[in-house]
DNA sequence: GTCTATATCTCGATAGAC
DNA sequence: GTCTATCGAGATATAGAC
């Protein structure tokens, strides 16, 4: 959130510095990093500090402690997770569900891939319980709008009534589809042990991925033929 | 290691304390609980001890420090994941594939949903950048063991070079298989938002993910028929 | 081996000058 | 807004009696 649409000048819009963002968006973006690496009790302030090349006194200035920091930056990897999953099923469209899911884990593993920050803040989250994201998940249906992940079931449902595709389960295709999508990137120290191409040129480990896994799915979706 | 073998009494072996077991296996096996729980960071001495039913000081008799304590349960953990890995391939056989497959996944999924405490542990290390990780690997490698996910990756070679299955990347396939079992109990508290059995019923929840998936993985490996 | 009491230290947080 | 210096809580770790 503060990361977000902040980046124009707040007070003066003196200098053009682009190397140089306001305190407050250097210290959130920091500490994103810091959090992903380190874990929400491994993180030291000290180091979220180094890390936006300020003063630990400003964090507190900015953010009041470290609770709120980490609730701040939370709720911005949830947003940022639950639109682009919103994304990825919006641009997946109404065309052949075979093409919707084509595109659908184009489009998710390379934000993904490319975000691992946000993706290890989450399964972070997730491992402590979860309560902070089964609340943020609560928030987002009391707003009234449609999960992204059940516009996505949606899809697989209509696909399954027209005998597009094979009639599976579609919660858990969708779980399995997420799975496949995710863990590797989760897991990546092992993959790259078994597939040392993922450490070495990870842009193509990234597209082997979405091909693999697309494959395997979709002949696995395909009522009969080839 | 320090909780598995040496559950015979080692000194006096006097009363058979069903629910006593020494001192030292109870700390580990609160360790395991609380590191998994609260992560390597979050978790407090305090609270193992407490989970132990002993004296906080014991813990630093037994286990000299927090980091040497962690680094059993590590090692510990890393064991039993790869033998649980080890045993389901062995278990697979040298069947058909499909039957291989389906015991393998049936197995693996079995133990990790009944051990989510050492995937949560391994996640965690993962995350954590997986250094660890890939040391233990690396011991492995070096003791001369053929690694067992290695094994699973060789019967998948063979399937597709008899033309039993389609002609996947049997590397991509193994991270697929694995993701497709894993990452839903990772993410559980998520899962169980769009999948409501997950929560009220598990293990009814496990048998749905083991046949779901099986599902579609066979069909997207059967070469042509239905 | 087990406990109480305490030492030591790290880290989040604040005070206060500029 | 930014910095230096420091406080105080809480955690790991140890000393030492039993």
């Amino acid at each position: 959130m503060a990361a977000e649409d902040h980046s124009a000048p707040t007070s003066e819009g003196s200098a053009p510095l682009a190397d140089r963002p306001n305190a407050e968006e250097r210290i959130f973006e920091a500490a994103v990093r810091v959090f992903a690496r380190k874990g929400r009790d491994g993180a030291r302030m000290q180091e979220i500090a180094d890390e936006a090349s300020i003063n630990k006194a400003m964090l507190h200035y900015y953010f009041r402690s470290k609770e709120r920091l980490y609730a701040h930056v939370f709720q911005y990897v949830f947003h940022r997770f639950d639109r682009a999953f919103f994304d990825a099923v919006e641009q997946a469209g109404e065309e052949s569900f075979e093409a919707a899911l084509t595109t659908f884990i184009d489009r998710y593993i390379d934000f993904v891939g490319h975000h691992t920050d946000i993706l290890h803040l989450m399964v972070n989250e997730l491992l402590s319980g979860g309560e902070v994201v089964r609340q943020e998940l609560g928030k987002l249906v009391a707003s009234g709008t449609e999960l992204p992940p059940l516009r996505l079931v949606r899809l697989i449902a209509r696909a399954v009534e027209r005998g597009e595709i094979a009639p599976v389960e579609p919660r858990h295709l969708l779980v399995t589809v997420i799975s496949g999508c995710l863990f590797p990137l989760v897991a990546l120290p092992m993959v790259s042990t078994l597939i040392p191409e993922a450490a070495e040129d990870y842009e193509r480990f990234l597209l082997d991925r979405r091909r693999n896994l697309l494959e395997v799915l979709l002949r696995g979706l395909r009522p009969q033929s080839a």
